[in-house]
DNA sequence: TTCTAAAATTGAACAGTGTTAAATAATCGA
DNA sequence: TCGATTATTTAACACTGTTCAATTTTAGAA
């Protein structure tokens, strides 16, 4: 009985280590680079085999992605900032999201830009009522609400904000990873004024006050 | 003399022929999808013709991009809304692009998500001073200090909020186009609530007023 | 018009890719 | 220890981008 356990255990550390070899080839080599004949030389087996573990490339890099996507989200989630105002916590949210992606920018464009079934499972969030499926866009929908509790907002007009908002971050992120020689300081630039003005300007919804 | 001539024409049009074949089997099959091999037969050619003309297949890609590019600055400024105010003009310019974009997701994706030199001659924005380098940012810097015309705000910031309307809407457009079930009407809801509110929302500076 | 040099075009090959099927090796339960 | 099941490999297929030498086509001069 215990052996099927094992064995199952043994499988679940061949799919990790095939996860890792290939996480680590996207981040030194770029995704681009990474193969299923680079990853099988890495791990000394045959490539073959990685088709008993996985039943193709694309759900390899499935699984690399929905690694990446739970370091970002405990990243913005262990934000601990409970105590400031809600509007703070929108702009330290945003900025942790931010530095987050950044450190992984291979994981995260594939995660964001993959059309597959499987990758828009995760990853999609224009729908009507994302904001009560996904727990990333939950959370910004629940600082909308905070800011918005003294206002009479429909909460259509809250979801798209928070929809918008995700969209718009979005494409800071991806304009910064794709336009790779833009110096230091004007990246901080750019993220500072994007997540402590602009993010508060879209909140401020005109039918406010 | 005139041969000369004739023989470079000859050369462009194949060139030509070369690129609307790709273009042709992108906007049919997707980027993925495309090859040297299949523009080779395409145009009935061996494929090592290819490389007479071009380089490399990316030269190729950035030539299909550089195409798609001019339809689409020529789709935003043909907005002829001269007379209405500049608010207005930036809605309808934002609509304008994000409509003509999504007309050529495909051309739009490698043209924006390429890290190639050659591509970021033409995409890159983030860098301090685009607003006068970039046509397409330009227009919409424009607009700003028209909006601005009578508060007083430093150029940096005004630089800095077109940037982010620029990311913003590529965002957006990113989005649409990779989670591409999302319906038609739902679609619209959040490309009319984008243009129409937040990014008036984004314009609006505190320090202003 | 014929000959030669240049240009256009091709065929074949290289090294790489993802993927599959059959053959082999290792491991398990009886 | 034997037979069955599983893990792993080998070999092949059908692709990919790219290069180079051979070939065909074309242009200009004799």
């Amino acid at each position: 009985m215990n052996i099927k356990k094992r064995r199952e255990r043994e499988i679940e550390e061949m799919r990790e280590l095939i996860l890792k070899a290939a996480s680590n080839i996207i981040s030194d080599e770029g995704l681009d680079k990474l193969s299923i004949r680079k990853i099988a030389k890495k791990i000394k087996y045959s490539p073959s085999i990685l088709y008993h573990y996985f039943n193709d490339k694309e759900e390899i890099l499935n699984n690399v992605m929905k690694r990446g996507y739970k370091k970002i989200i405990s990243a913005v989630s262990s934000a601990e900032l409970k105590d400031t105002s809600p509007e703070e916590r929108l702009v330290q949210m945003t900025k942790n999201y931010i530095i987050a992606t950044l450190k992984m920018p291979d994981e995260f464009m594939v995660a964001q830009l993959s059309k597959s079934e499987e990758a828009l499972r995760h990853t999609s969030f224009l729908f009507k009522g994302a904001v009560r499926e996904k727990p990333a866009l939950s959370l910004l929908y629940q600082c909308l609400k905070d800011i918005y509790k003294n206002e009479e907002i429909e909460e259509d007009r809250i979801e798209l904000t928070a929809q918008s908002i995700a969209v718009s971050t979005l494409g800071l992120i991806i304009k910064i990873i794709v336009e790779k020689d833009i110096g230091e300081e004007q990246k901080q630039r750019i993220i500072d004024f994007f997540s402590e003005e602009i993010i508060l300007r879209i909140v401020n919804d005109s039918r406010t006050k």
